[in-house]
RNA sequence: GCGGCGGUACCGAAGCGGUCCAACGGGUUGGAUUUAGACUCCAAUGGCUUAGUGCCCACGCAGGUUCGAAUCCUGUCCGCCGCACCA
């Protein structure tokens, strides 16, 4: 038989487009939107995207089945920096851009072109959905659209949004510390950068002492110790810069002075100076007066901070190790300087610096810097500040360090110094430092009662699964107002404000809402669009008869949004919790009344190939449209979503999806070939019961699973169980199905699965002789009264009775038996497990549960104590479902033809106390005793 | 450091106080079928053992609670993800 999934796919794609059979608009079934965030338009589609977008459409086309009016939309990402900055390394010849196109099978006559980012924006858009409508997927594609003012009425959509928000005093300007590249002058995000990945600006406090007329700036992260000061380090080797700072003469290193100039200080060199000629100063601690010496320490680097460190050496290993040098040198002025101690820890000493550096000989020594952590963890979390401290005193340090920073900035005795602590190199192989960037636009997530209304919105919602609700929580709570504009890249206009482009994050939390009209929207003339338009359809403001916009159009848009909205189910990667998703959290609760504000969220984990990680560098990376070249779609999608679910990772594994085809195969051949034939029907045997059982019962937690979008689980219940169960049910009956029951199965099994194979089983469908559209049809509905559990327990004592027949034959060694006799318990031995169970409930007292059974039992006293003496022991061996000898007997008789079949003897059922075999008094209720000839 | 999620057989993974066996899928091994292979079917896949359906060991590690623990408690070790100005 032909069987090409590729085929059939194509086949039935062709068939939804041609019958428009995902575009959905409003009518009198309940809605479902769904809805995932959109890819960035600067390549092909991975195997990666694939997931997210297959839960969403499995989810679509499941809650479709439920009867429900689903709406799927989709759309294309090109806000930002990044297709600029490929195209712009097109235009450079750069030959890793140059090739990675070449592999996305872009010839090389091809390339000049994307120069261009909007050839990059339109190839990629168009590739990428010919890979998803090669996927199947469920999506309305009248209503796609790309971001960016390339799109008019997107860009006063989003204006619309950034207005609103202003209005409500949720956008701001202020200024933040930002990873700064001083070559290419931009801010350096975490890809950006050739090293340093992860280092974040953080503050140091500049402490001034101050000599004649100079200051030295001391840069430290430990400003609660400047009353423990007993002289400032320079590195003697450096070069020094005096310059005008903010109008004071300051001495710092070179890099510092870059440093201050982006910070916002009025900077001007005015002369160098070497390290060493600024040793032997005196200069004045601002807390107390003292003077202090200025000394040399080559430890101190030029490139953190300002060069200039105060110390402490009550407190800081290095500072103690340094003087302690110079003492043993007897260098000059050293002798009469003693650690002064300002911190107590309980269980350390006076100067825990001291004892940290035993062993340690000098400031090189790696040690050293493992020793400063010790002593400043301690100190941190359980130190005090002693009476040295004045006003401070008795504070902890983490109380006190705030404190302390602000009253010196607020005396003009420090100021903040935002610092690397570890080094940031550019991609453009430069050295970075922070920057303040001030007139920036922000987002003011760190608002406490936009917080609040963001967590109501939390709250409220439908999270799958649920346990991410607490990485919600907290990022909810931890979030900070967020940058909203760039001066670079692709975007839409401030609209108060043409110099900022709104930012990609940014432009991209409410825009669900424009997919429920945007196929509306384009029938508005450009120049009727504004702020006020928007007004009246989400919001129902204004009055539309002043909009000079066709009333009928209006009210159409106005009516779609109220439909659709809220987005029923948004589902993404687990990576944009902290961000885009929360983000769409915030900006919906700002925008719409509640009753538009999110109604579920989904969040899944990553692709993995091969169990690996999947890496573009490490070759371990697959396109969507390989994977579908290689086993269809219907297989790819079974495949990665019968991987794993929750927030686990998927693996993308070709074995399994290999098996998988088969699998997949093998049903439709066989629902072909049996369905709706003249078999038998008529009266249900206890064996199509089990059958019918088994169905209902998947289908009842296949429903249940499908409903938490926990699809693995759905697949095994409503794929791979009913297909073992279907084969036993085959091999049991010896062929001789039921034929009701197996057009029921069929018809099941291939609804089941549609969500997940949906060009398959629509086949199928199509073959079985529907005139139906699958998937259109109606989802299987289970039958409780078909749910008989005892169906299913005689049968499993009946199955592991042939197991254990099986494994007597094996250790008898007996391969070819001429018969087997099974002895059935007698029904005394029933009533006594059931009683045994009740009394084992109340008490393990053996005693006790003698007493309680023996009067029943006291003409087999013997064979009953010895028993319960076993039960007693282990409990757990019990049998649970003990039924009645009768019972029992007519279940063994039902299978012997199948045990006939299946051992090759005659088979005989004999009741326990009908025979004067001694083994027969082995049989238990549910485990026959077996003799085999 | 802070926050989140986890450690279960060869691999992935379910189980979250007792449901006579630690599901299910993949892999591996043996057998049946086949001219052969593929497919399909059956069986095995921690150890031991036997004319008897059994015993023991195992759910990161160590303790504890309980008649009974993969599951509950305490401690401990180890992974993965995120910590932002950006898709």
């Amino acid at each position: 038989m032909a069987f090409d999934l590729h085929k059939i796919a194509r086949r039935w794609q062709r068939k939804w487009k041609a019958q428009k059979v995902y575009e959905s608009d409003p009518d009198g079934r309940p809605k479902f939107l769904v809805c995932t965030p959109y890819p960035y338009v600067n390549g092909l589609l991975h195997i990666g995207h694939t997931y997210t977008y297959m839960r969403v459409d499995a989810f679509a086309r499941y809650k479709r089945l439920r009867g429900m009016n689903v709406l799927f939309p989709f759309a294309w990402h090109a806000t930002g920096t990044p297709i600029e900055a490929a195209a712009k390394r097109v235009e450079e010849g750069e030959p890793t851009q140059l090739q990675s196109l070449e592999l996305m099978g872009f010839g090389k006559d091809q390339l000049e072109q994307f120069k261009d980012p909007i050839h990059w924006i339109k190839t990629f858009s168009r590739e990428a959905e010919r890979d998803l409508r090669a996927y199947g997927m469920a999506i309305d594609w009248r209503r796609q659209f790309i971001t960016t003012s390339l799109n008019p009425r997107y860009s006063k959509f989003i204006k619309w949004q950034f207005n609103t928000l202003k209005k409500k005093g949720l956008i701001a300007k202020g200024e933040h510390p930002v990873v700064w590249c001083p070559r290419e002058l931009m801010p350096v995000g975490d890809h950006a950068r050739s090293e340093g990945e992860g280092v974040m600006p953080e503050e140091m406090v500049l402490i001034k002492f101050r000599t004649n007329g100079h200051v030295f700036p001391c840069a430290t992260f430990r400003p609660e110790t400047v009353f423990g000061v007993t002289n400032i380090w320079v590195n003697p080797d450096l070069t020094y810069v005096e310059a005008s700072v903010d109008g004071e003469h300051w001495m710092v290193s070179e890099p510092a002075l870059a440093k201050l100039k982006d910070q916002k200080h009025e900077v001007k060199e005015l002369q160098r100076r070497k390290g060493s000629d600024l040793v032997g100063a005196k200069v004045k601690n601002p807390v107390d007066g003292n003077e202090v010496p200025v000394l040399p320490a080559s430890f101190v680097s030029a490139e953190t901070g300002t060069g200039v460190v105060m110390s402490v050496p009550a407190h800081a290993p290095f500072d103690y190790l340094a003087l302690r040098e110079l003492q043993q040198q007897n260098y000059a002025g050293t002798q009469d300087i003693k650690p002064v101690s300002l911190v107590a820890v309980e269980g350390l000493g006076e100067f825990p610096a001291i004892d940290a550096v035993k062993g340690i000989t000098n400031a090189k020594d790696p040690r050293a810097k493992d020793a400063t952590q010790e002593v400043y963890k301690k100190e941190f979390h359980s130190g005090k500040l002693k009476d040295i401290t004045g006003k401070y005193k008795g504070l902890s340090i983490q109380e006190a360090k705030p404190r302390i920073i602000a009253d010196l900035k607020s005396e003009g005795k420090a100021v903040v110094l935002f610092e690397l602590i570890e080094p940031v190199i550019c991609r453009c192989l430069t050295r970075c430092h922070v920057r303040i960037v001030d007139n920036q636009w922000f987002l003011k997530y760190g608002s406490q009662e936009w917080k609040q209304e963001a967590m109501k919105a939390l709250q409220g919602l439908k999270l799958y699964p649920e346990k991410v609700r607490g990485q919600f929580e907290y990022v909810v709570d931890w979030l900070r107002d967020w940058a909203c504009t760039r001066e670079f890249g692709l975007g839409t206009d401030l609209p108060w404000d043409k110099n900022w482009k709104i930012e990609s994050l940014s432009d991209s939390t409410i825009y669900p809402a424009f997919y429920t009209l945007v196929h509306t929207l384009k029938k508005v003339p450009l120049g009727k669009i504004n702020d006020r338009l928007f007004d009246y359809v989400f919001l129902g403001e204004g009055n539309p008869d002043e909009l000079g916009v066709d009333r009928v159009l209006l009210d159409k848009m106005k009516a779609e949004f109220a439909y659709w909205y809220p987005v029923d189910f948004r589902n993404s990667g687990k990576d944009l919790v902290q961000n885009h998703l929360t983000f769409y959290l915030f900006n919906h609760v700002a925008c719409f009344p509640e009753k538009f504000w999110p109604a579920g969220i989904g969040v899944n984990g990553y692709v993995t190939i091969g169990s690996k990680k999947m890496s573009k560098s490490k070759g371990n990376f697959k396109t969507l449209r390989q994977v579908i070249d290689a086993f269809s779609p219907d297989v790819v999608r079974l495949a990665i979503l019968a991987s794993n679910e929750e927030m686990n990772d998927v693996d993308w594994d070709s074995e399994s999806a290999e098996s998988l085809r088969q699998k997949l195969a093998q049903w439709y051949e066989f629902a072909l070939k049996n369905y709706g034939k003249n078999g038998q029907s008529g009266e249900r045997r206890e064996i199509d019961r089990w059958m019918e059982h088994q169905l209902h019962s998947s289908i009842r937690d296949a429903t249940k699973a499908m409903d938490e979008t926990l699809f693995r689980t759905a697949i095994q219940r409503g794929f791979f169980d009913v297909q073992r169960h279907l084969k036993w049910y085959q091999r049991r009956t010896a062929g001789q199905m039921n034929q009701e029951v197996l057009n029921e199965i069929i018809e099941a099994q291939t609804l089941l699965l549609a969500p997940f194979c949906p060009h398959v089983c629509s086949e199928i469908w199509e073959k079985l002789g529907k005139q139906s559209v699958l998937v259109s049809e109606k989802w299987p509905q289970f039958d409780e009264s078909k749910i008989v559990p005892t169906l299913e327990q005689s049968e499993d004592a009946m199955s592991r009775t042939l197991d254990d027949i099986q494994q007597v034959l094996r250790l008898a060694k007996v391969e070819h038996p001429k018969k087997i006799t099974l002895f059935v318990s007698a029904d005394w031995k029933v009533h006594l497990c059931r009683k045994l169970k009740e009394l084992l409930a109340q008490t393990r007292d053996i005693g006790q549960v003698m007493k309680g059974v023996m009067g029943e039992f006291k003409d087999r006293a013997q064979e009953a104590s010895a028993l319960v003496q076993k039960f007693v022991k282990d409990p757990s061996k019990v049998p649970l479902s003990a039924m009645p000898q009768d019972a029992e007997v007519q279940n063994l008789l039902d299978a012997v033809p199948f045990l006939k079949e299946t051992l090759n003897c005659s088979i005989e059922v004999v009741r326990e106390e009908d025979s004067q075999e001694p083994k027969a008094r082995q049989a238990l209720p549910g485990k026959p005793a077996i003799v085999v000839q």
